[in-house]
DNA sequence: TAGGTAAGTGGAGCAACTCTCCACTTACAG
DNA sequence: CTGTAAGTGGAGAGTTGCTCCACTTACCTA
């Protein structure tokens, strides 16, 4: 969409130092750390951080493109696989999983997918196209839409990181989210 | 569970005062506002504030403790009626149409059930019960927890907030969690 | 009714944060 | 080599959250 003009080789090569600074210092105290620590931790002043990402969530966003990036590759290949509905499992179960590498970032998840980073992008493709496959498969309520995806997944990645053991957590909450909390009625067991 | 003495008279003048602006202020201007604003309104210093409620979690929990008191009075009327499920519904329903009234709040709801309020104790007793009713009544998973309940409920209250239309989506939301995403198998239609 | 005292008060002040602005520096095209 | 547009860093303004403590006051006791 923007195409931006080039950065000069000085400015390229901070705001790598930056995003570098910030892919260690997020993982280590979590996506709330302030920007000063940031700009400090990548060796540049805090006015050069902000003009290179003027808002906590660009850099998160850009700090999680190339992760966001392959996650929906990796889903963009299963796109078509037979059973839509196990897909679109997957696609949010790894959703949370990504979403909680950095302590704190789940509430930014809905903003930080609109910012228009490559991978914000893919993922927000991929994930809409995957939820019209399975509802055109009629496997899905018909007025579902993405934001209830990202909406659930956001909620269960805040409290997988304000709980405990959190593998087995997120497919619990994903499969409460997927089947539903009442107990199915005994009926004939369809495929 | 603590038996805090007394106040002095003046002690609980000055909180009623807090706890009034608070209302009024959280109404209008969302959960996230600053302490020192809520101080001012009420007419007392700041120090006063943070003395009777070291944190927003506690001071939010308390200008909410009458509403979820009543709310939960509410449901342990119903709590013998004939449907669990049913009940579980409307329990989900209310809580979250109480924790849109605040914007922003929905980040909170997990912490301020924990803050040991009267009525955040209510509201987390009778919804165990509710849950236990329906899953001893075999009407709803057997691994399903009262923090998950919670779980849903934030995430419902979070996206409400976000969007537009208010109540028909709640009653939306709360429905696909409790029948779940995928679609029913089109089997004999058990009651 | 007076007086001692523990409870309560308010706000100055500190530390930490976000974000802007602009005087200086530097890459690079011509 | 040089002009200049792009880039830099950090001082500083404006907000917060929260503490601390010199003062004030309600209330018990005699």
């Amino acid at each position: 969409m923007t195409d931006d003009p080039p950065l000069r080789a000085d400015a390229r090569h901070n705001r790598d130092k930056i995003l570098a600074a910030a892919e260690d210092i997020f993982l280590e105290r979590g996506a709330a750390v302030s920007m000063n620590e940031v700009a400090r931790h990548a060796g540049v002043g805090i006015g050069t951080l902000y003009r290179r990402f003027p808002t906590r969530e660009d850099l998160l966003a850009a700090a999680y493109s190339d992760r966001f990036a392959a996650f929906a590759e990796g889903m963009r290949l299963r796109a078509e696989e037979a059973d839509p509905l196990s897909v679109l499992r997957t696609y949010l179960e790894e959703l949370v999983r990504h979403t909680v590498v950095y302590r704190g970032f789940a509430t930014s998840l809905g903003i930080v997918l609109k910012t228009g980073t490559a991978g914000c992008i893919a993922t927000t493709a991929v994930g809409q196209r995957l939820l019209q496959t399975a509802r055109d498969a009629g496997r899905v309520r018909a007025d579902l839409g993405f934001d209830d995806l990202v909406c659930v997944a956001t909620a269960i990645s805040l409290t997988v990181e304000q709980g405990e053991g959190a593998p087995a957590r997120i497919a619990h909450l994903v499969s409460v989210f997927m089947e539903g909390i009442a107990v199915r009625p005994p009926g004939p067991a369809a495929s």
